[in-house]
DNA sequence: CTTGACCCTGGACTTAACTCCAAGGTTTAC
DNA sequence: GTAAACCTTGGAGTTAAGTCCAGGGTCAAG
């Protein structure tokens, strides 16, 4: 597959693509003319990243993770490195579990307050 | 309240909170020297900014919610926007929930696999 | 054998979200 | 009263994550 294709795919840019390699994130094999040539499966990958980065992950530190699946890192160390991942997954589905609590509550009330009544948009307020 | 004690209260920098004012985010009173003063409840404000960030959401989409909140927009502009954060937030929770299934599969394989089966990463996969 | 649609690299530019600094006024502690 | 620890503004600098462009190679169709 090469860049056009997986571009269109995954829905990102050609340009991008070429980033996250320079960055590490993704890699490609070469066509004797230099053409990139990607597996199917990558396109997954890229959607991977991009999930990743729309829930508050930087390319680094998904980079991390994925570098440290690919190779480099031993054993205990990867699973040091999942783990810290999925506790903090599940911090950041608490958040948003309480950011959700705030919307629905605002909705609800349908009552515009704004900055002048700042409590009640206290996240770790449950509805009353 | 000052902008050095909400600075340390809400753990982000006074260059930051004056930054968040610039841009519409927050607003404080003055005190007759120019002083910055700010209401208790402006600390969980400031925490519901950086919760919404770290859940990927911009400081852009977070004063459209604010502000829409505070005031200027109509009722039904204000449940549209509402009923719009809460379809997002739901959506991006299930992108969480899938991600943590990846890890969590990878953890429990414990099996280095790179990118050369990038396969084995597809979010929309379940444990098998 | 040229035209159009691809692909390559290197480097400059952009935007968001800070972060730092200079130059100066204010308040608090001794 | 003076030194440290606050606060003000304006503007420059930084980092992440792209985005765009110039200059040029490749390949299939007509």
């Amino acid at each position: 597959m090469r860049i056009g294709k997986l571009a269109e795919a995954s829905d990102v840019s050609r340009d991008t693509l070429r980033y996250y390699e320079k960055q590490g994130l993704i890699r490609a094999d070469r066509w004797p003319n230099g053409y990139r040539d990607y597996p199917e499966g990558m396109v997954d990958m890229v959607r991977l990243i991009r999930q990743g980065q729309a829930l508050g992950f930087s390319l680094k530190e998904i980079g991390a993770l994925v570098k440290g699946l690919g190779g480099g890192l031993s054993q205990g160390e990867v699973e040091t490195l999942l783990r810290g991942k999925l506790a903090e997954i599940d911090a950041r589905m608490q958040e948003l579990s309480n950011l959700r609590a705030v919307v629905a509550r605002r909705l609800a009330e349908a009552c515009p307050l704004g900055l002048d009544a700042p409590g009640s948009l206290d996240p770790t307020r449950v509805a009353s």
